[in-house]
This record gives C-alpha cells, structure tokens and sequence, in this order.
DNA sequence: CAATAAATTTAGGTGTGTCTAAAAATATTG
DNA sequence: CAATATTTTTAGACACACCTAAATTTATTG
C-alpha cells in the first residue's frame, strides 16, 4: 500500500543510494527525523510490498518498483516546488515543506498535467534536476562546489547541496540566488573564506562552509 | 490536534449544517462513508479540542473555531478546484477527489497566494460559492432548481446540488456546463422530464431527477 | 583476538482512525 | 403506553507509524 510515509522513505533511500551503494539504516533515520528502530520497522515493511531489498544489519537497496515510486515522488516534488516558486512567487527558502506535503497528491495524469502547466521545466528552484515521466533526466551541466573555484575564476551559481530554510535564508541574506555571476576575488589561506564580487562591483566574503554548498558553473580560469 | 481527517469531518459537519440545524451521526457516517462508531468517536475527539459541541444522542454543532477551520478547509477545496479546472485544463467532473487531498495542504499565506494567482474567484468550477480569507461570501444569485422552471421559460445554468463524477459525466453527455443558456420547451406530466432547446436549436430531455440537481438563473417569464 | 563500541533488531507500548458486535438510549407505532 | 425499530454509544480489535529500552549482531581497537 502507498502510504505518505512509504513514499518519504523510498525518496530518502533514492537520495542516500546517490552517495553509498547500500543505506544504512542510521543514515535514513537521520534524514527522515526518526528513530532507528521506526527505520527497520519499515524496512521490513517496503521488502514485504517488494519495493527493497533488505538484509538484516546490512542495509537497503531500492528494487525497480520502488526506484520508480521514489522517482515519482520526487518528480512531483520538484515540479510542485517550481509552481510555487514560478506561479506563487515564494521564495526558494520556504517552498520545500509544502512540496514535502503535495508530492503525495495525484498520480501520472496530474503530474503530467502540473508539468505541461510550467512549460515542462528540466530543474527546480534549488537547481535540482526534475525527473520526466520516464523518470529520466539529462544533466549537461558540469557543476563544481564554490569552494573548489580558484582566485581569478568567473562562476556561474547553479544549485545549492543543502535545500534547507537555514541555508537558503542564507543565501538571501548574502544576495546569492540561482543564475548570479560571480568573481572570485581571493581565498584566504587561513579558513578558506572566499572573497567574492558581485555584477555591481560589491565584494563579500562567504564561508568554506558555504561555498561547500554552491554548486557552481566555472565561466573562465 | 489538526489532522485530515478532523478537517474532512468539520467540514461535512458545516456542510450538513446547512440543512439541519443540529447534525445527527447517521448522516455524517453516510456522508463520510464511515460507520456510526467511528463518528461517535471521533466526535469525542472534536469536542475534546474544542471544535464541536457534542451532546450524547443528540447530535453536533460546530463551535466558533471548529467553523472557522471548516470553512477554511472548504475554501481551499474550492480553490484548489479552480485551479485544476482553470490552470490544468481537468473537467470538473474529475477535480474532486484530487481537492479533497489538497485542501489539506499549507495554511494562510498558501492560500491566499493561490487565490491571488486565481483571480479571486468568486465560484468554484460546481457553481459554489468560495469563502474568503475571513470565511464570508456573498452570493448575490437567486438559484432555483432547473426543475421548477415552467416552459417558456429562459434560464442560466449556475451550479449543482449534486458533484458527484456521475451527475457531472452525466451533464457533460446531454452538453450542460455552467454559464449555458437554455430554453424550456415543454414538461411532461407524466414523470415530469423537461425538454430543453440548446443555442444551437437542437433539443433534448432531461429527467426530473437531473433537473432538481441543476441549479438555474431565471431568464425571462 | 578478546573486549569494547556502534549499529541494528526485537519487544512492548502509544496515538490516530477505522471496524464489528453488543449494549444502551431514543423514536416510532400498534 | 408498551412493544418494536432505529439510532447512538461502548467494548474490544486491528493496521499504520511512531517511540523507548533491551537484546543482538557487527565493527573497531587495544
Ligand atoms: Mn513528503
Ligand atoms: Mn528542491
Ligand atoms: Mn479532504
Ligand atoms: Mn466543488
């Protein structure tokens, strides 16, 4: 049965299988805010409706079915997540809860429907790319996190690797959003903070930590 | 606690208050298609948060702030309806099921961006009123059922009683739809069916069963 | 490689919302 | 107005998705 919390977990196990190959049970407990024992418990849950394949105190692997509800799901997220940044004008930083509710809304038809509606748009508003029907995307980008970009370098901002509200407030507070060209002015040795300069010739300083969780475009050097 | 299904019962509540004044068990199981035991116990829980007044045997009313969480509810189906209607093209035989998830989503701010983005509809794409950010409408139309008009009569389709996929797929068969113009050619004393001539000159006959569930503006005599 | 630490699972509970069957209260009617 | 029918409530269960605390298994390390 497809249940709202069958579907947070598929996607948060789809998520977590992009860096290890196998889950671990701690990792998808701290994604989806729970405890470990509520994770195994549902494990058992999603192997039972085939949606897993689950080995006792070895971790999870999405089967095909359940790769493909997790990429549903996550489709639906990013498509909502853009309608209600492009038709509602909300900010990037607060969109992600009410995707996290709408992505369990509908099936294929409204989905399709919903994504006609946007003019079928290929990435989020945090630079994701958004699954088509097939579950299938391209990404020609070749994204770089901020902080790998040398002195001298013009870089692109293209996405971020921490959606959360803390961040991307952030992210406001410093006048960096998606589509922003950027110079990189100078590194400093000591904390690798990086000195940056905006289009209007306005220069600060963000972070290694930040610049951790920009993705970026390198335009030159 | 404000969950789903607190808000679909104090919305079928608000709903059932409209014809009586106290709202018996029977009929809210029915509506929910649910069984008595679970309303009666539900109904504990609602009076519990403060939502209902509940007297054993009796029946339910809604409180102060149960009414406003309804018809906050109700607003947000009516909404989401419109958008589905207007925004991505469904019929509005099949947007039903789909608001009754969605008006469960976000609070305020949500809302009344949605509203915004819609224009401020007045209606829903059934012909019902949408409640404003403060719960009030008004409803400047005099409706009666289409089953009341005589013949010779002009009258403007505005909305229905009944918004069940059955009765709309119906409607969409003989071509009704909200905002139609039509003519009462004639009744039959028999079972009462009514003949009624289209724009287009073409005529057909509805049933009386079909014509009490039509709600119609008086045009002419 | 045995002792310790960490991760995972099991056992036993809780809250929400539903159900069936039985009891209690209210309505209806001969 | 007493007998019967209907409505409502209570009692006892169940599924879902959580939790804490106590095993159990796996990993680490002295
Ligand atoms: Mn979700
Ligand atoms: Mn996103
Ligand atoms: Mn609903
Ligand atoms: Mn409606």
């Amino acid at each position: 049965m497809q249940t709202i919390s069958r579907e947070n977990y598929l996607k948060a196990i789809l998520k977590l299988e992009g860096r290890a190959d196998i889950v671990s049970n701690q990792a998808l407990a701290d994604k989806l805010e729970t405890k470990p024992a509520s994770v195994t418990s549902m494990l058992h849950k999603l192997a039972d409706e085939g949606w897993v394949k689950h080995e006792a105190y070895k971790g999870v692997q999405l089967t095909g079915e359940g790769k493909g509800i997790a990429l549903a799901t996550l489709r639906k997220h990013r498509l909502w997540e853009v309608f209600l940044v492009e038709k509602l004008n909300f900010g990037w930083d607060v969109v992600h809860q009410w995707a996290e509710e709408l992505e369990h809304i509908g099936g294929e038809e409204l989905t399709n429907r919903l994504d006609a509606f946007l003019g079928h748009p290929a990435f989020d508003p945090h630079g994701d790319p958004i699954p088509n029907a097939l579950g299938k995307w391209k990404d020609g980008r070749n994204l770089v996190q901020a902080s790998q970009a040398e002195p001298g370098s013009v870089v692109l901002i293209k996405g971020v690797l921490n959606s959360g509200e803390e961040f991307l407030q952030h992210l406001n507070t410093m006048h960096i959003q998606l589509g922003l060209q950027l110079i990189v002015v100078q590194r400093y040795e000591f904390d690798d903070g990086l000195v940056l300069e905006w289009p209007d010739g306005r220069q600060a300083t963000i972070s290694h930590e930040t610049a951790q969780n920009l993705l970026v475009e390198m335009k030159q050097n």
